[in-house]
DNA sequence: TATTCATTGTTGCAATTGCAACAATTTAAT
DNA sequence: ATTAAATTGTTGCAATTGCAACAATGAATA
């Protein structure tokens, strides 16, 4: 996974920051930050902790978009928040770096070396999400919730390159990132496993099937 | 909407071209792109025409991942062609543009200043992409297909300022869209118009509710 | 350590959806 | 202009899913 400062020096990483005037925040574990941090055209990178982009709908459903760790990158440029269905919640301290989108576009000391650099991990980074985001999408526009799970599955088993799988989530967060119910979820997963599709233990899955 | 070469004039598009080594392809109609054009590590950009992003499953589901139009970019940067469930296929004459990812990357002659403009554009139609895909996710993380039409015409109507919607694909294509069973969505709609919710003719849709 | 809170498994039941099949209409091709 | 192909509307029925409710387990915190 790319670095947003991927071959740039820490010296130059100072550099580079003082021109964006990037500053840099702290947030105590499940604290809201929309409340706290404006993010209206900026990037923001988690420096440390982890980050889940929540929507609570107002008939309560609730639906993770997505969870960020050290490295992602979040913002307006990427998620709209215009919308006050959507959170954003610490699951842990975080500490977070915030930089403005126009800075980046406007800056015109672009002949430096590692702004040109930057500028390359950030599309690499951008190429990156979408190939996420289209994973999911993959997996959503299955109809059935067995065919979910597979998909799932299929996606990790590919990326990973092993049948045995460990949930990045609980299982209650997993059927919301499936956007299926929970108890629906479970019961699916029984049938895969007296079916012989796939051991399962907690959040570890052993798949086996063979993939097709 | 943003172009990749948005503030480049003509002249130095060439120059550009010529540097990134990019060439143009033309397709009829009704075309498989996948089986004419190499698409690994490019990004192709629509220079004219309609091109639809499709997955074919195995069970015969139908599902569209995307419907590119002028200006529009595609390719593995953004979407990963791994698999051979997905086809691109030309809904019009179509002439494209590729150009070589790593060359875009890997160009040392990072001071003209139209590169620059061009990493800049590129910048902002990846994060405009990103955007359309929450979108969608969006949708597709509604549990029933009344939610996720009304969140179709919501985001429609917000983005366009209207109550009036002209759906941009016929209705079996919205259903893939929707991931939703046709017949299904059709009842749905049928639904919506006999409580007065909407006004339906083809694909114009009025809304009747008030937005929350 | 005790206790409160979150996660997981399970099941009956009602609501929603997918599927299949067919007629009617519209659009495209010969 | 005629024929072929694609799109749309409709409906019964079976399968899948969401919902609600509760018990059991595991994790976090005072």
């Amino acid at each position: 996974m790319v670095n947003l400062f991927d071959n740039i020096t820490n010296k130059n990483k100072e550099k580079l920051l003082k021109i964006l005037e990037s500053h840099s925040i702290s947030i105590k574990r499940n604290n809201t930050i929309l409340s706290t941090v404006k993010t209206e055209n900026t990037i923001g990178i988690i420096i440390s902790g982890i980050i889940q982009i929540v929507r609570n709908e107002y008939n309560g459903n609730r639906t993770i978009i997505e969870e960020l760790n050290e490295n992602d990158i979040f913002g307006s440029i990427i998620f709209p928040f215009s919308s006050n269905e959507y959170d954003m919640i610490t699951k842990e301290d975080s500490k977070i770096l915030i930089i403005e989108f126009d800075r980046i576009l406007d800056t015109t000391d672009t002949n430096y070396f590692y702004y040109n650099q930057f500028i390359k991990n950030l599309l690499q980074i951008l190429s990156d999400k979408i190939r996420e985001k289209n994973e999911r999408i993959e997996i959503l526009t299955k109809k059935t919730i067995r065919d979910k799970l597979l998909e799932y599955f299929n996606i990790y088993s590919r990326k990973h390159g092993t049948h045995i799988i460990y949930l990045p989530f609980s299982l209650t967060d997993f059927a919301d990132y499936l956007a299926v119910d929970r108890s629906a979820m479970s019961r699916e997963l029984k049938n895969l496993k007296d079916e012989g599709f796939i051991e399962q233990d907690g959040r570890k899955i052993v798949l086996k099937y063979r993939k097709r």
